[in-house]
DNA sequence: CGATGGTTGTTCAGATTTGAACGGCAACTC
DNA sequence: GAGTTGCCGTTCAAATCTGAACAACCATCG
C-alpha cells in the first residue's frame, strides 16, 4: 500500500518536454527521410545498424534490439528492404534458425547519400541547440534510464 | 554546398542515447497502461489533456497539436474513447466546424485510477534515476528542441 | 450579398505495428 | 541418442497510423 507518489511541478514539466519534444522530433525526421529517401526512420535505423556492423550484418534478434523494434516489425521492415535492393537475408553459419541481414553495396550507397541530411536535423534541432553540459547531462541521464530498461 | 557536418563521438553517443531510450520507454509505458488499464499511450495522454484543460474539453485541433498526433489519428483514438464510455464528442458552440472532445465522470474517473501507477512508471525509469542537475539540463534542452519543432 | 481562400474534422486506402501462435532447430539432461 | 526445454524468425489477424482527398463551415474583401 505505498502511497501514491505524484510528480511534483519540477519532475513533471520535465517528463512532459521530453514526451513531447521526442515525438515532435519523430516526426520531423520521418518527414525528412521519407522526403529525401523514401525511407522510413525504422528503415534508416536498420541499414545505420548493419553499416556499423562487423562484416555489414547482424543477426535478427540482435537488430531488432538495437533498433528497438518487436520481432515481426523486424521481419516486415527487413522484407521491404529487401524489395529495395537494400538488404539481403542469409541463412547463419552457425545457427541453422537464424538469419543473418546484409547491408548490400547499394544499402551502403543510400546510406551514405542520405545520412548527412539526417544529421543536419538532428543537429538543427537537437544538437547544436544545446550546451556542452547539457549535452553531457542528457546522456548520462538517457544512459540510466536505458540501463534499467535493458535490464529489466 | 555546406560540409556536411558529422556528428562527433559525445554527438553521436547522446542522440543514440535519447533515440533508444525513448523508444525503450515508450515501450515499457505502452506494456504497463495495457496491463493496468487496457489504454494505449496515446489514448492516455488524450485523457490527461483534457482533465487538465478548462471545462475538461478541448478541440480536436488543439487537442491533436497537445498530444503530438495527427489529425486523423486523433479522430481515430478520440472514437474508440468514445465507444468506451470515456469521452463524448459536442459540436463547438462558437464554430460549427469545431468539435470539442470532452472527459466524461467515466473517463475522469479512470485516470485517476490509472495515473498512479503509470507516474510510478515513470519515476522509476526516468525521474528518480536523474540528478536535479540532469532533470534540469534535460528540460532545458527538450525545451529548446520543442520550441524550434513548434515554430517550425 | 457573393466570391475567394483558409480552417476543421472526417473518411478512405494503404502501410505499418502488435502480440500470439507456429514450425524448425539448438542445447542440455539423463 | 532420445526427450525436454527454449530460442529463432516468420506468419497471421487485428489494431493503429499516415497522408491525401473531401465536405462543411468561417472570414475577409470587394
Amino acid at each position: 500500500m505505498t502511497q501514491p507518489r505524484w510528480l511534483d511541478q519540477t519532475e513533471m514539466a520535465a517528463w512532459r518536454a521530453f514526451l513531447t519534444t521526442s515525438h515532435l522530433l519523430e516526426r520531423r525526421i520521418e518527414e525528412q527521410l521519407k522526403a529525401t529517401a523514401g525511407l522510413t526512420h525504422p528503415q534508416y535505423e536498420i541499414l545505420v545498424r548493419l553499416a556499423a556492423a562487423p562484416g555489414r550484418r547482424l543477426r535478427m534478434t540482435e537488430l531488432a534490439e538495437g533498433v528497438v523494434a518487436s520481432k515481426s516489425a523486424l521481419t516486415y521492415q527487413v522484407g521491404r528492404l529487401e524489395e529495395a535492393g537494400l538488404v539481403e537475408r542469409t541463412t547463419c553459419p552457425d545457427d541453422d534458425r537464424g538469419v543473418l541481414a546484409v547491408l548490400t553495396p547499394a544499402g551502403a550507397e543510400l546510406l551514405e547519400k542520405v545520412a548527412p541530411g539526417h544529421l543536419e536535423i538532428v543537429r538543427e534541432y537537437l544538437i547544436d541547440r544545446l550546451s556542452r553540459e547539457e549535452l553531457r547531462a542528457m546522456t548520462s541521464a538517457m544512459r540510466k534510464t536505458e540501463a534499467a530498461l535493458r535490464s529489466g
